[in-house]
Formats: C-alpha cells, sequence, structure tokens
DNA sequence: TGGCACTATATGGTAATGCCAAGTAGCTGT
DNA sequence: ACAGCTACTTGGCATTACCATATAGTGCCA
C-alpha cells in the first residue's frame, strides 16, 4: 500500500518529463518509435512500454514539432523516422529552460534550511 | 499557440513535482496551507493558487502522510497545521531517491551526445 | 506447414493530477 | 457598512501515462 503510493507517484512525475526527453533524444539525429523506446528504457525506466511513446509521438506531429518519413526495413516492417521541425527545436529550448528553472526550484526547497 | 504548448507542458511538468515540494516543507516544521501556497509560489511559480495545495494535503491527510492542528490566529481564521507522520517521513524519503533517479536520468539524455 | 519470437505501429479505456472559479468565513481599518 | 486580507473548501475541466489489445512483417526451426 505504501508501494502503491510511491508507484503511482512516479507515475506522475513522468507527466510532461517523457516529452521532454522524446524531443532531446531526437536532437541531433533522427529516430523511430520502437527504438526511442527502447532507449528511454534504459536510461532510467522512464518508459514501460512502446504504447507510451506513440501518443506522445503523434501529438508531436500533429503540432508539428516533428515531421515524419517511412524507411523499409530488412528486420520487420517498415520504421516511422521522426525528426524535429524548426518549430519543434524552438520549443524544446523553452522547454529545457522551464526544466532547468523547476529543477534548480526543487533543489532549492531541498536544501533549504527554512524557506523565506 | 506557440505560448500555449509551453504553458500546457509546464502544467504537466509539475504534476507529482509538488506534491514532493509540500513534503519537503514539512520536513523541518508544521505550516498551514496558505502559508505553504505562499512559500512555494515564491519559490519558483510552481503554484498559481491556493486551490492546487488543499487538495494535496487532504490526500496527504487521507492518506496518513500528515496529521493536523487546529491553532487559533490573530490575523484571520483558524489555521490548520500540518506535520509529517513516521509514514510521510518513511514516502518523503522514497520519494527523494526516485526524484533525483529521474534528474539525473534526464540530465543524462540532455548533455548525451548520442545514447547507447 | 505451422508455430514462435522479435520488430514495429496504432488505439481505446482508465486513473490521477493541476488548474480555475466560486463559495464560505473571520478579522482589521476606514 | 464596506473593502481587503487571511484562510479553507469544493466542483468541473483538460491533459497525460499506463495497460491491454490489435495488426503485421520478418526470420528461425521443427
Amino acid at each position: 500500500m505504501d508501494a502503491d503510493l510511491l508507484a503511482n507517484w512516479t507515475t506522475q512525475m513522468r507527466k510532461g518529463l517523457l516529452e521532454l526527453c522524446v524531443l532531446m533524444v531526437l536532437r541531433n539525429r533522427r529516430m523511430y518509435g520502437y527504438d526511442i523506446a527502447k532507449t528511454l528504457s534504459v536510461v532510467d525506466g522512464l518508459v514501460t512500454g512502446e504504447g507510451t511513446i506513440y501518443p506522445i509521438l503523434s501529438r508531436f506531429k500533429k503540432d508539428g514539432l516533428v515531421e515524419t518519413t517511412l524507411v523499409e526495413s530488412a528486420e520487420g516492417p517498415a520504421r516511422k523516422y521522426y525528426q524535429l521541425t524548426e518549430r519543434g527545436r524552438a520549443l524544446l529550448t523553452k522547454m529545457r529552460a522551464a526544466w532547468a528553472a523547476v529543477r534548480d526550484g526543487i533543489e532549492a526547497v531541498s536544501s533549504a534550511e527554512q524557506l523565506r
């Protein structure tokens, strides 16, 4: 029951941060969904399944943050590669700044003996 | 429209982190809701209104993470002070560890030239 | 031929949280 | 009486992560 609380909380904590990570792994090269999911799951246990990544990528495309290219694969079905647009790059820059601010804020609360 | 995307994302990013901050400010002394809201809003723009804090505190009490003490005030209505229980303290410890892991994971993604 | 595992994308329903607005109420000063 | 600050509470809305499931192509092995 205590484990449930913690598990639920970590789920909530992931919200938004997953989108940031997806945009960040795309900043240097294009990637396809399945590979992104595998990559991020290795990093931190951030992603549990592919079902979490695809809705994010769909939203990104709908919002014009990424463009897609379909490429045939020798190892299975065709891969849909995602690459950042200018708009996506601009938003990523702002998101990284916002992330840094929140991260620093939390660290401040975490280390402060007493605030104010 | 770009600003909307960013604003919406920051809202999502806050999820969970707000709970962490509330537990952290309570770790050294008891506080009342209105004061917690003011304190955290100063820190980082984490909180927009009191309506965001009170539901969190209610949940904490329901889950046995905090206990409350009603104290009369000379400056307005009585204040409901919140203090951490042992259970709350134990969960906070685990949450801080989870936060550190995710934060470091994101920093790794952020600074990596290329993962894997 | 059939079964199995891996690769790869997509979708629908559920649960949980942050946000905004509004309401209730006590106290102070004019 | 009124305005303004303090203080707590509640309800509805929008958004996202998760899980299970569906669909499908490829290669391997008996």
